[in-house]
DNA sequence: ACAACATCTACTACATTGTAGTAGGTGTGT
DNA sequence: ACACACCTACTACAATGTAGTAGATGTTGT
């Protein structure tokens, strides 16, 4: 998971499933499940089920520790973000995207650094095109 | 598409060809399938299929015009907004919706009578549960 | 008025996502 | 060695994303 990566287009299950991973990894499927049970009320094996695909599509990476699987996210928090700023921004506010941006500067919700990064994929991925 | 309304869960499609009938109804497939041709690739079936969905849904009302049928949103724009705000305020951006309602009121992308009916939804929906 | 064409609608189709059940393996306590 | 708990793999089915095809109908040039 290291800088500079492409924006992905991300469900939102997908994207809750990285904003646990995102905290802290790896994790296993039941440290992920037990963690979105308040918000989501999945079964278990659907959140089995989505961390599998998601490894298979290469969001997730995942290693056999001492007989169970843990995960790890495979794109960055920017990276996943992304795609949803801009079409939050776009779409739904309206406004431009540094706008929202700015907003994940002043709640400290992402370091100057993911800032950045952010900043740097939505330059090069949305401003001038889409 | 009276005031007081249940907040909808919308995909990104549907809101997008919601977004565009919010603006002007009613509307043919082909109208709105212009409109939307720039942002998405669709063929003009998709957006067919789309919207027929979408009728069977009661996300839109169709009439028959003068054999043509002509499209109109049944659910009002806050209605459509509310779910969304609340996903990406608390999720995304991990802030309280106030915050991101207030930016429909500062860029004027909704009157003030639409930000009200909005927050009445999501204060009814969103502030205590979910 | 009629053939040729442009459009419309309905129907069908297939991949992906959301959601979950079942079956079979494995570790652990007794 | 067995029962139980928990794991993984496999299967399933509905909704969404995306689009093609066929039949109906309106339009236009001659």
């Amino acid at each position: 998971m290291s800088n500079k990566q492409k924006p992905v287009d991300l469900s939102r299950a997908e994207y809750d499933i990285l904003r646990v991973l995102w905290k802290r990894y790896p994790l296993s499927v039941r440290e992920v499940h037990e963690q979105l049970e308040k918000t989501y009320g999945w079964a278990y094996t659907t959140t089995k089920t989505m961390m599998d695909r998601m490894a298979n599509k290469n969001l997730l990476s995942r290693e056999s520790f001492h007989g169970v699987f843990v995960y790890k996210p495979l794109i960055s928090r920017p990276a996943g973000l992304a795609r949803m700023v801009a079409f939050f921004a776009d779409r739904v506010l309206e406004t431009d995207v540094d706008t929202v941006v700015s907003l994940f500067a002043s709640n400290k919700s992402l370091t100057p650094r993911e800032i950045d990064e952010l900043n740097q994929i939505l330059e090069a991925e949305f401003k001038e095109k889409d």
